[in-house]
DNA sequence: CCTCAGTAGTCTCAATGTGACTAGCTGAGT
DNA sequence: ACTCAGCTAGTCACATTGAGACTACTGAGG
């Protein structure tokens, strides 16, 4: 209801979002799917609980909305749910937004990544922007590792071969991508 | 009491233990040292709470000892905890010790690492420790990483790209440790 | 004398995660 | 026909973690 410009979503609740906004579904299905044996599960698991109390929040704030009981094809009642407007605009937008650290990019990056590939999008908007996102922190990064001693140094080494393993990621992404 | 070969400590346990084995100290000059604005608090930061929590239960396994409260040079009364022997040879231990898996080296390791440069100790044996540890997982990542196809090419190659980053890490500690 | 800043530690609350639990439905065996 | 194992669907209670406020004691300065 609120008109905010973006609501403040946890990465278990963007998700359950996201993967709403791809078919209506249900509770128990995103959790199979978000298990360890589930496709996404692979990527990023959320428990069982943390799944439905997503789907009580997202409905909270009027972002799905469960439609009345559905009879199974097998097993007992279940509460189908579907995205709504509102709810489809956030998932699009922030599926298209990079993570601001490093540090998010195997937790944001990765999920969005696995979503745009279910979903048959291309990641190359995605990849290029976390590009833009990263290179200017790695470049300030770079110029403080000769400065740093002792154990900063070390932090600062750290930090940057991770950053630059981010960014080899991404370019072999792009490599990757475009030749289909 | 209990003569358990390892105890299993939290990360943040194993960090207070390691700090009171340096030297007897007290419950505030922990939080504060494991705060955003202390030392270790570059490398891992500790909420005040979870300090506490830490000496009970180091104290109720009997790793530390609290001496009877003592007078502090300005403020209220302080009790000061020192290391058992078996909490010694625990931290002894723990700190030789490398990471298991490529993504906890950002928590275990750097904090071994970062007490180890506090304590005036050499590095190097931890560092060829987690080296030797890494290296076969790092090849059989890499032999994955041609029969990986759709996703799992993606995620295989993000995993590929961040050990390669820390063996690198690692290769450039080894090289800066020795010179000295 | 009072208050303020620093020291020392505790408490409560929200979020997250784990595992067990309820409960409906269906098909395989008896 | 009966029941019971196993799948579907969802909930509950509990432990752990972390953030932030709160208590309380002390010495210094106005």
């Amino acid at each position: 209801m609120a008109a905010e410009g973006e609501p403040s979503l946890s990465l278990a609740e963007w998700l359950v979002l996201c993967l709403i906004c791809e078919q209506p579904t249900h509770g128990f299905a995103l959790a199979v799917l978000l298990s360890a044996e589930g496709e996404m599960g692979r990527v990023w698991r959320i428990p069982k609980p943390v799944v439905y109390r997503a789907l009580q929040r997202l409905e909270h704030l009027g972002l799905v909305q469960a439609t009345e009981h559905q009879p199974s094809s097998q097993g007992p009642v279940r509460s189908l749910v579907d995205a709504t407007p509102a709810g489809r605009r956030a998932a699009a937008g922030w599926l298209t937004r990079p993570a601001c650290h490093n540090r998010d990019v195997r937790s944001e990056l990765l999920v969005k990544l696995a979503l745009l590939a279910r979903q048959g999008g291309d990641p190359r908007r995605l990849v290029k922007a976390q590009r833009e996102q990263l290179v200017p922190v790695a470049r300030a990064l770079h110029d403080r590792l000769d400065a740093a001693t002792g154990f900063d140094k070390t932090l600062v080494l750290w930090r940057c071969e991770t950053m630059a393993a981010t960014l080899r990621f991404l370019d072999a992404l792009a490599l990757q991508a475009v030749p289909e």
